[in-house]
DNA sequence: AATGAATGAGTATTCATTCAT
DNA sequence: CATGAATGAATACTCATTCAT
């Protein structure tokens, strides 16, 4: 539930004709590519819709202020990054955990990576703005996508699947978060989503030896 | 190097007398409860010195300007977060290797929950500011220890022990960001603190039988 | 009570020194200056600032924003206005009647035509400004001292005063209001302005014979 | 003769068709209901075609600027009140003079008291406008009707009608205005209607007696 | 050394008005 | 005739920083 007294963070007006989802589409690559050369303390309004090639009112009839700007671009990036992650958990349903394992790792760091400056940027821009909803609506569509896959895999059966979900959702994504917090080259971030899968394959592998997994 | 356009980070003067060091002192705090309360958006040097009780011509005189304040600060954050780190590798010098990463694990844990609120703070203030020079001293100094740490293990020979140490601490320190992130509850936390050290003492054995590491 | 809703009116800071004293004054005076030139709707911060010789900032150090401006402009007048009412009526007391209402009706007439410019700019300025709290500040401040003043009249004993003294007040202020709104030139002015005095005297006799005033 | 510089304070074109006046008169409600509700200052073109249900386009199909809205506004208004104020002077053509004064304070004070919030919010809405032409005009009109009324009086010969006439009417119109500046409530506003009347009334006795009246 | 008044460039945001559809 | 998306000049207000006292 917002707070009502902070400045509303949902957009204006929907881009009902064509051209009006183009405008909108040029106002948030402009946001990204500002937000990937000057960081989001230089962001001014100014400046997005100078370089989306629209003028500032233009860009206020979309977004109340600069904040909900910022807000829906986290939206729409975390809303394709989930996308990916169902897709991904789709496919697995009935293979192996460790395939499982590898895939989910994968399909993450991929995302990531692609345009590791989008990604960059975008982990600082969220950083004052509230964007606790849009977290937990992310984490929460990914908890499904995930659980539902691991509870299909043919051969584990988790007793707290849960626990085992939550475990692996967050090391790996925080893994991912730290790897471009530190700033590891591709050399050694290669090395290390390998040693994670491992890692993660031989927790599971460990469940199965104790009380929580058993095996079928 | 640093480049010459941007300005200065480091501080203006040392204090040298007791009560420029309280002085000091006081506006670090003041800069961490505002961070707290309101976020790096509102923060504001005259808001610092007026909480801080002083004026604001006294935090020019120890800081050149804003952005030096807050690289400061998490200057010294780091560096207590680093001396913990570096005492807890010291005692467990020829510890076997399950029981180093335990408490690994725990020192990290622990000083980063200690007061929450404050590691919140500062993790989102860091975003703008280019303090990468500040994240790599400090993985620098942590990789010192921790390889170290690992190396005097009584019960495990690493053969590429550069690899693991990267790994187990860009996955730990990753997934405490993570959950930070997340805003688990504590119950979640600490749950998943458990499961994280069963799956590095995990991946440890399973190195183990592998061609990485060899059995002494 | 004002609303705490809406942004405070009241100054942000009192000026101290000698030379903040002056700042204040140069302000005012450059609002009721362009207020005249151009009116209120063009009145903007930058350009008081400009034309009382100082920045902007200076202007918001003492006032939280242009409204409060307004307020505390009104507030000036108001008090002088109602210092020299006060004065007026101290000076006739014991008077008789009508030599107490030709001395008021001349003390309001002559400051408001001091500067005719000056009146008719914050009779408009005031417009939009929720300026109710002064006004009801400078009634009551009125309303005490011409109360008073007539209770003293050496001539008359009124049955209502209450209801005689509102009457009166609202009459006069009212009349000269409708001067300026109606623009009318100095003679017209001035030959109404005997009238009005002739009606106030007619009226007080009026009472005089009815059941409201008795005589002595 | 208007400035040339200033835009055009007149209608673009005037409703011809039945519909379209209906759509002025939309515009026009629109605009006392938001100048009522949240003042001059916020009062956007936008938010007027909006709540009067058409578009901002068709407002500047009739308007060609907000001044011009405004202007026309008033002007409306001040047309309907010297209707009333003709209307009532012709009907008191030959009456005794008080029974004039107590007509004329009537209606007026009805017309103004009738829907109060407009009132104010008009008083308002003036206040930057330069309507001096519209008020010189509703203040000739009512001048001639009310001069002709007091002329045809049976019971009374007015040596300065001219002079009479302007104080009256100056002192009658001032007080009410005064009368919503204080925000007098209904009770006070009462009383001090009959208390008016009263006054207006010594004042033509007085008259009556001295070398401007002669009684007939 | 400390103070805090003054500075003014810079920013978010609004809104009257136009004009292509 | 009607629409409403687009415009961009204009404005209130902030805040890092300086410097005279």
């Amino acid at each position: 539930m917002p707070n009502p007294a902070r400045p509303s963070l949902t957009p204006r007006k929907r881009p009902r004709q064509a051209r009006a989802a183009v405008t909108v589409d040029a106002i948030f690559e402009a946001t990204i590519q500002l937000l990937i050369r000057s960081g989001a303390d230089s962001l001014t309004t100014t400046r997005v819709a100078e370089r989306a090639g629209v003028s500032v009112g233009t860009l206020y009839q979309y977004f109340p202020n600069k904040q909900a700007l910022i807000y829906a671009l986290n939206e729409r990036y975390l809303e394709t990054l989930a996308a990916k992650i169902e897709a991904t958990c789709t496919a697995q349903n009935g293979q192996p955990a460790s395939t499982m394992l590898k895939a989910l790792i994968d399909a993450y760091w991929r995302a990531k990576t692609e345009r590791p400056e989008v990604t960059r940027a975008l982990y600082r821009s969220v950083a004052d703005l509230d964007n606790s909803a849009l977290i937990e609506a992310f984490a929460s569509r990914v908890d499904t996508a995930t659980t539902a896959m691991f509870a299909s895999a043919c051969d584990a059966d988790f007793a707290d699947l849960a626990s085992v979900n939550l475990t692996l959702v967050t090391v790996i994504f925080g893994t991912v978060r730290n790897v471009f917090e530190r700033g590891l080259d591709s050399q050694d971030a290669e090395k290390l989503q390998g040693q994670l899968c491992l890692m993660c394959d031989a927790y599971l592998k460990a469940l199965d030896g104790s009380s929580i997994a058993q095996p079928r």
